[in-house]
DNA sequence: TCCCTATTAAACAATA
DNA sequence: GTATTGTTTAATAGGG
């Protein structure tokens, strides 16, 4: 992962960057391993055409007698800038070019640069085309160098890639990982931007750009590469006078580009600047965002200071407005928005997958399934009279619309429900007396898929179990495959949740065990489900009453109570329940729905009498939270539904016995 | 802290 | 004898 040596060639100049040419039969010296071949690719190949063309430049020859070295390091670097074409224009408008100094490659030494002008034979046409060739050379080695750094960093983004697959609640996980790669990433692009500062000459920005680009975006990088080019560069630059297109200095800086706009502007006073950009903030007086924990922040510098005058002081010195700190500074910026070109996608990708999630589950049932329940015997006969919620279809004018004032509340899968998974003591459906329906029927098909433990507890699942059967009785075993069919999760770890399946069973008094020819099955006691459910949510009336409006019944219950009926039971009762016998369940189920708003209305004393109930058949519900005593209970008085259930015992049979079991409170 | 409930594990018995 | 079903007890933990 790490290539300093190309960096570490940068001061070296071009006596370590031209060397190593063993493949081409090349006279430089070894280069390090990890630097790139296209250095002696590029010094052998012109040399060799040196040899064998006389290669002349007679307006370099002149460009070269007006221009000075800035320095040591910048030296080769011009020598062989020059020798692009536009060079000449550089040189008379500045006196450092800076694209040019940037980019040069130590492709051939001053003395031999100094040989192919004096000899001067070559045409401008034809150092052109020898230029091509060059260029077309070194194409190919940064090609090469790119794909083998861009070979690391797909790998690496493939990785989090599966990882948001997996699971997109560890969005943060993967945030994680994209910082790492945001690491990785800016060291690659950085070793292959301080590799092109030595490898590429100004004249063949165009090429290399091209190879830069893939996985980026070509058009900005292109234009990244022309600003990098044309950091220091006045506007005066004309790109008549050098007709190439790579370094069309005309054209002015993009304003998207704010920060080497500032540092053309402020020249390299750092304190002064006011970064534009979200991710850089404006620096205190002793705080800087290239400053932290007494180390340069700088990419690539990390040196090491005691105070912060010194680091000022090192930033104005080290990292000043010059070629290489723009080109640097070029390439974090294109980093940062590759990342949040990417995070944003996967944003957006995550929001899909949410979406998607969401409007799956609450698809009409004619919505394909990746579990075939269409064959299934108990959904497919029960539909009409199982559990309404559940059986409820959507209205085709909103499809993804939230079955009812309930399901809006909590049947939506978002990112918090999905750390439901492992043990939960308490279950949101017990603990706020919501039904479990609509949330399985919303999210069924994530339940069916999605290895998330369900927030329900063993007996509301066995519950919903044997009502969603058509004869609401099920045996051990047509429970566990409820299990395993309804709910990914409970696709392992059988024998931990089948035996507590049976423990429930067993435990709660609600489960009655009836043999029958068969053998024995399961049935539902729903008084005693009722009776058994937890206690009241206490705490301030405000949340009492934000719970209730959560719930969808407002304080106003008469009313939001009726609306709720109409819209949610009432085509039950029209097409399903009349005459069925499944109609107690279907009163149960409705009870069960009702049960916790009504609970709620009453314990917070709000306006819900109930003289004033709308339905008083369920207002029992509302004060079966005092204990009783199952002993005292007269009668089987078990809402067992059999295939034998006499169609009389509707929910006003229930009312009556639920109403005796009142006044025995 | 106490109590209730849920979960999990385990032992045991009855039955197919 | 084995697997399944059903019952019971105990430990643990969350939450009121």
């Amino acid at each position: 992962m790490m290539q300093e040596s190309g960096t570490e060639a940068t001061s070296n100049g071009p006596a370590s960057q031209n060397g190593g040419a063993s493949a081409e039969g090349g006279s430089r010296e070894a280069r390090p391993k990890s630097a790139t071949p296209s250095v002696e690719v590029t010094a052998a190949d012109f040399m060799h055409l040196q040899q064998h063309q006389a290669l002349q430049v007679q307006q370099q020859q002149q460009q070269q007698q007006q221009q000075q070295p800035q320095s040591h390091q910048m030296q080769s670097q011009q020598n062989t800038g020059r020798k692009s074409p536009k060079a000449s224009d550089k040189q008379q408008s500045l006196q450092v070019p800076v694209s040019v100094a940037m980019m040069t490659p130590q492709v051939i030494t001053p003395q031999q640069m100094q040989q192919i002008l004096q000899q001067q034979v070559l045409s401008p046409q034809q150092l052109q085309v020898l230029l091509q060739q060059q260029q077309a050379l070194m194409l190919q080695q940064v090609m090469y160098n790119w794909h083998s750094c861009h070979k690391s960093f797909c790998q690496t983004v493939y990785h989090i890639f599966q990882m948001i697959d997996q699971v997109s609640a560890q969005q943060l996980a993967f945030q994680q990982q994209l910082l790492q790669v945001q690491q990785v990433q800016q060291q690659h692009l950085l070793n292959l931007q301080r590799q092109g500062l030595l490898t590429i000459q100004p004249g063949q920005t165009g090429l290399p750009l091209h190879s830069l680009t893939q996985g980026m975006i070509p058009a900005e990088l292109q234009q990244l590469w022309k600003e990098v080019t044309n950091a220091h560069v006045k506007e005066e630059h004309n790109s008549s006078n050098n007709g190439h297109r790579g370094l069309d200095l005309s054209s002015p800086a993009p304003p998207k580009n704010p920060l080497l706009n500032q540092h053309a502007s402020t020249n390299g006073q750092y304190m002064s600047h006011k970064r534009e950009g979200s991710t850089l903030e404006e620096p205190s007086p002793h705080s800087h965002p290239l400053y932290g924990h007494g180390v340069c922040k700088w990419p690539g510098c990390e040196a090491v200071f005691d105070d912060f005058q010194s680091f000022l002081k090192h930033l104005n010195n080290e990292h000043a407005l010059d070629d290489r700190s723009t080109a640097q500074c070029r390439v974090q910026m294109q980093v940062v928005q590759q990342l949040e070109l990417q995070l944003a996608k996967d944003k957006e990708r995550l929001q899909a997958m949410m979406t998607h999630l969401h409007v799956k589950s609450t698809e009409p049932k004619a919505t394909p399934q990746p579990l075939n329940l269409v064959s299934n015997v108990t959904l497919s006969k029960s539909a009409p009279e199982a559990s309404p919620p559940l059986s409820l279809p959507q209205t085709p004018t909103t499809p993804t619309a939230p079955l009812t004032p309930l399901s809006q509340t909590h049947s939506v899968i978002t990112a918090n429900s999905l750390h439901s998974v492992g043990p939960m003591r308490r279950r949101y459906s017990e603990k706020y007396n919501m039904p479990i329906s609509p949330d399985i029927s919303q999210n069924k098909e994530f339940y069916m898929n999605a290895d998330v433990r369900p927030p329900f507890t063993y007996a509301s699942l066995i519950r919903q179990a044997i009502l969603e059967s058509p004869e609401k009785q099920l045996t051990l075993n047509e429970i566990y495959n409820w299990f395993t069919r309804m709910f990914a999760y409970f696709r392992r770890n059988a024998a931990t949740w089948k035996n507590a399946v049976r423990h429930n069973l067993s435990l709660h008094k609600c489960f009655v065990r009836v043999e029958n020819v068969k053998g024995a099955v399961w049935t539902v006691d729903e008084i005693e489900f009722q009776k058994r459910r937890p206690q009241k949510i206490s705490g301030s009336p405000a949340l009492v009453k934000n719970i209730q409006t959560s719930l969808g019944y407002g304080p106003a219950l008469s009313a939001a109570f009726q609306a709720s009926m109409a819209e949610n039971n009432i085509p039950l009762y029209t097409t399903a329940s009349i005459g069925s016998p499944t109609l107690n369940s279907l009163a149960n189920a409705i009870r069960e729905e009702m049960n916790g708003a009504m609970d709620h209305g009453n314990s917070n004393g709000s306006d819900s009498s109930p003289g004033r109930s709308p339905l008083p058949a369920m207002h029992h519900i509302s004060v079966k939270e005092e204990p009783l005593d199952p002993e005292d209970h007269e009668g089987p008085l078990s809402l067992v539904t059999t295939a034998n259930h006499s169609p009389d015992f509707d929910h006003h049979r229930d009312y009556d016995d639920d109403q005796g079991h009142d006044d025995m409170l």
